[in-house]
RNA sequence: GGGGCUGUAGUUCAGCACGGUUAGAACGCCGGCCUGUCACGCCGGAGGUCGCGGGUUCAAGUCCCGUCAGCCCCGCCA
């Protein structure tokens, strides 16, 4: 390579007016007018105009003729100020250009499947296939360059917070409840398989046994789930644990690397403390143990107002132990609007969903003449409606009314336009149920996982009224997605025991499950808790994205592929011998 | 496993409800011209397995069935 570069293309301006510069960097359009050339020049920096004069510099002039999109050039040439009237204002370097005095061509290339040089639109199967045009494009990489400076900001708070980043293998043991595990088969060991860890919450807490009171990892994680726009079989958690510690001491801690990350980022200042919901008036409240507080219509139970209405919907469903939430949207909605929203309902299980219209001169709705007087009073004092909007109810088991709700909730904020952009609203879910009745399996499941910790004064209820146990787990949502999660774990192996013993998970079983945690834990662990944030998913909303493909390098497709490599893909016969896993499934 | 949206030129799309000449547009691509453009301009040209398979019909991009792929959602994700 002849030109060795001497500075990136985005950052020149007046200051550089007369220095000679060697650039390099992709061929973004080409202006050719036959006699003068224009090339904009882009790299990671940005773009800036480079000139080919005949007079200048004939031979470049000449080369420069069959340059074509996305050729690879080194260029040495001369900042000067743009021709009165000729400045760019839509590029930041736009009031210079570079003179070309000499052109090295360092590589051709052959024309993208898709344009690089606009915004336009371009299917994803496409953008993935090519993933490397796709971020080249400009602005292609900044949603990579934001997460680096997310992680590298993590690092660094946590680093001066005295943690320590700690490896911890991703070829482990299959531990079972939770989520499918993606399977390695050992070669060594015929029959056997190692899998890759859904998080590495057994090792961090043996780590807290081992001493190092502080660790953090930015980990990625496995999980043979199917995908969603927020979902990856590989995603990347932001894992961190300490000891000696309760739950205020972690969830203040991240409320400051929220504060410091959001800050150094974005400029946003986030008030502390976030505020803290319990489990129990999330769901009522919002319908859900994830909130998106930043707006209203929240969900009112309205049950004890129906008691002993004539209306039949109400009064069965109340009968049977069923509630009636509602809700006020301040809008009005037509005839079709109001099917299309029951069909909504619907999608999540609700049979039907009444609503009053509030107008000047009262309630308007098929239902109101059912209802007292005085029913309707409450309902005004309740919802204090407005003339011109609509009350919504859904009457079913309490499950159903809450998610139906919540979707509603969700659904009219979105079309009534009622969210702020760029508005960060953080929650902290805690008062968790320890466990819960799992119809399926005939016994209580973990609500989190089964080393966290319950309250302790909730301890005496966990043999008669186990659902009445509280445990120390604490939920981060952003915008009303879950970004965080974690718990005070337990540390005595006597609370393990009877934790256990709830869950019917026999003394065998946790042995050969989870033994060797259950063995580190009696020599001398410390208490201890920690947290883990899904790093893709905090990044994404910071980023502003939909989804969290567009904050990782390669992602797959909703189907677990990668359109890149054409992962997953077959092997020989001869590696699937070492790994003693006998052909024969091609059959099905 | 289930529901929905999408699939037509290299790209983004129109055409499909009501089947009927040779399937269009823009950008890109190829050739030519052009000394101040910046989505340069002008002239000319090439480019199609209408995702795939089957069916209905005299005739299918268009209707029907199946299937594949991408996306969104439910289930699933302690």
């Amino acid at each position: 390579m002849g030109l060795k570069r001497t500075h990136p293309c985005g950052i020149l301006c007046t200051d550089h007016l007369g220095e000679e510069v060697i650039l390099s960097g992709w061929v973004l359009r080409r202006r050719d007018h036959g006699g003068v050339i224009f090339i904009d020049l882009r790299d990671r920096s940005g773009v800036v105009q480079v000139v080919f004069e005949p007079k200048t510099a004939p031979e470049a002039h000449e080369l420069a003729h069959s340059l074509k999109p996305e050729y690879v050039l080194s260029v040495r040439g001369r900042v000067r100020r743009r021709p009165e009237g000729m400045e760019n204002p839509k590029l930041p370097t736009g009031e210079i250009e570079v003179e070309a005095h000499e052109l090295e061509v360092l590589n051709t290339s052959k024309t993208p499947p898709f344009p690089l040089d606009e915004e336009v639109p371009v299917s994803e199967a496409l953008r993935l296939k090519y993933r490397y045009l796709d971020l080249r494009r400009p602005g292609g990489l900044e949603p990579l360059i934001f997460r680096h400076r997310v992680a590298q900001l993590a690092r660094q708070f946590l680093n001066e917070q005295g943690f320590l980043e700690i490896e911890t293998p991703f070829l482990t043991k299959s531990t079972p409840e939770g989520a499918r595990d993606y399977l390695v088969p050992s070669r060594l060991y015929p029959g056997k398989f190692y899998a890759l860890p859904q998080s590495p919450q057994l090792f961090k807490q043996i780590l807290m046994v081992a001493g190092v009171e502080r660790y953090y990892q930015i980990v990625r994680c496995f999980r043979d789930e199917d995908l969603r726009a927020d979902r990856q079989p590989e995603f990347t958690q932001l894992d961190l644990e300490m000891s000696f510690v309760d739950e205020e001491d972690v969830m203040g801690l991240m409320e400051e690397l929220m504060v410091y990350i959001f800050r150094e980022t974005l400029g946003v200042e986030l008030k502390r403390p976030f505020p803290r919901i319990t489990y129990e008036e999330a769901l009522s409240r919002y319908g859900t143990d994830r909130p998106d507080l930043r707006f209203g219509l929240e969900l009112v139970e309205v049950s004890d107002i129906f008691r002993g209405t004539s209306f039949k919907v109400f009064a069965q469903v109340l009968e049977r132990g069923g509630m009636i939430k509602g809700l006020c949207a301040p809008s009005d909605f037509s005839r079709k609007e109001l099917d299309e929203l029951t069909a909504f309902v619907g999608e999540f299980g609700a049979k039907g969903l009444a609503w009053i219209k509030v107008r000047e001169d009262g309630f308007q709705s098929p239902i109101v003449k059912f209802f007292s007087e005085e029913s309707l009073q409450k309902l005004r004092e309740i919802f204090n409606p407005k003339p011109g909007s609509t009350l919504f109810f859904v009457a079913d088991d309490p499950s159903v009314v809450n998610e139906a709700l919540s979707e509603l909730r969700k659904h009219l904020a979105e079309r009534l336009d009622l969210i702020p952009e760029k508005d960060f609203k953080f929650c902290w879910i805690v008062d968790f149920p320890l466990v819960e009745w799992d119809e399926d399996e005939g016994r209580y499941v973990a609500v989190h996982h089964p080393f966290t910790s319950p309250k302790e004064e909730d301890m005496p209820f966990l043999e008669e009224n186990p659902e009445r146990v509280r445990s120390r787990a604490y939920d981060l949502v952003l915008n009303g997605i879950e970004i965080g999660g974690g718990s005070i774990r337990i540390h005595r192996k006597e609370v393990q025991d009877r934790v256990f013993k709830l869950l019917k998970i026999s003394e065998e079983e946790a042995q050969e499950k989870f033994g060797f945690l259950l063995e580190a834990l009696e020599y001398g662990a410390p208490p201890h808790g920690g947290l883990a944030f899904g790093f893709d998913r905090l990044v994404m909303l910071m980023a502003g994205r939909n989804s969290i493909r567009e904050v990782i390098a390669f992602p797959k497709t909703q189907r677990a592929q990668c359109l890149l490599t054409g992962a997953p893909a077959p092997v020989t016969m001869e590696q699937l011998m070492e790994v003693h896993l006998l052909p024969g499934w091609e059959e099905e």
